[in-house]
DNA sequence: AATGTTTTTTAGATTTGTCTAAACTTTTAG
DNA sequence: CTAAAAGTTTAGACAAATCTAAAAAACATT
């Protein structure tokens, strides 16, 4: 078993390489971590010894197919947490993430299996994230980035990439949750500020944020 | 906030000073803790810093108010973690307790409320043992242990003070679980086994067993 | 009260995860 | 293609929690 330190470095590395091919760097692992180069730099030595990731140095790393099937079980950790924090005990979406960064830890198969169960066995967690399964295998839904949108389309809110509190809060506000549906309406010259129709609302957007909404057409 | 270890010496050091108002010795707890004496003692040096024990060479240590509500409410964390457990996934009352142990150090004052109430706010946990209140406060049930009782005598199985996967399994092939009414019918001269009828079955406990079962008369 | 046993503490070492400062690679730009 | 900048690693140190071995205090017993 790893400790809690060398679990969230796995993790983080799994995000920093899901959507490239490309290997992580220790600067980018630092800066997720809160930590210093250094510090990661001896930490992946000590991954790469238990060959749950690969390191060449100067090089980055990439995770072996056994770190990267812990990292996955962690992530599916963190995501059940997040469904039972919200639909059982009534947490907002904005409220979960640092629990379940506390949970995600907690070492027991059985109970995550049991969890699984009591959530009816979810597909998504509050954000849209997919749950992986007991496997490890989950659909990699590939949807489209609000920003990425031309005046008239329209589309499903189907989970956002980025998980920060005031990020959350402010969709909140703007009545942009999960499964609502949009409508590009206009898009700023100036900016590219975003003008949209939401169940009738006319509501405007920064691209900042439209970047972090993730649509299905 | 502590770290985790710091919150298991607390709570260790409350449970072996809730029947006496002696202080509680290095090796007690040492022994409790599966560590050696002198890292106790390196320890309660540090919590007796932080004003949660107050320690004296030689002569053990006790708890300071805030130290007791720290370790009153880690209890309370395990207990509704307990029943989660065995009332929400399912788990057995042997099964629970390792996991609790976990879950007891997560840190959300808000978690836990909204678990509590989630939970209906139980009295007490799947060994019979009472869940403090936000407050810390609980009814110290004072129950009789069974090998107290005599021929004849009659009560309610309240609860047990072991709580080791082994005990709890052997308990329930018995029938011996919370609730039942059981009537001693005879003491043996010999080693002092005691007969019980248990909803009309006849069954043999040793004394070292009757000795952990709490009993309502 | 003296002596032996038990308990506790001290001293010094180890492991884990972190740091700073300095040295070393790699990348980028002129 | 070379020099500066950016990124990474090494070396040495530190705090937390533990250990072993030895010293010190408390206790128990004749």
């Amino acid at each position: 078993m790893q400790s809690f330190t060398e679990e969230n470095y796995l993790k983080i590395i799994y995000h920093l390489s899901s959507d490239t091919d490309a290997p992580v760097q220790t600067n980018a692992i630092a800066e997720r971590m809160g930590t210093k180069a250094a510090s990661v730099t001896d930490m992946i030595k000590k991954l790469a010894d238990k060959q749950l990731i690969i390191y060449q140095k100067y090089q980055g790393v990439k995770l072996t197919d056994t770190g990267r099937r812990t990292a996955i079980n962690i992530v599916r950790k963190h995501r059940l947490w997040e469904v039972f924090l919200v639909e059982k005990l009534s947490f907002k979406w904005d409220e979960v993430h640092d629990i379940a960064e506390e949970l995600e830890h907690i070492n027991s198969a059985e109970l995550i299996e049991r969890l699984d169960e009591f959530l009816a066995f979810p597909k998504n967690d509050p954000h849209g994230d997919p749950i992986p399964d007991k496997e490890g295998k989950f659909d990699s839904a590939s949807f489209i980035k609000l920003n990425k949108l031309k005046i008239n389309d329209q589309g499903l809110v189907m989970g956002v990439s980025e998980h920060s509190s005031a990020f959350l809060k402010h969709l909140e506000k703007l009545g942009l949750t999960l499964g609502k549906l949009v409508k590009v309406t206009d898009i700023t010259d100036f900016d590219g500020s975003i003008e949209l129709l939401v169940e009738s609302k006319k509501i405007n957007l920064s691209r900042e944020v439209a970047k972090h909404i993730l649509i299905k057409a």
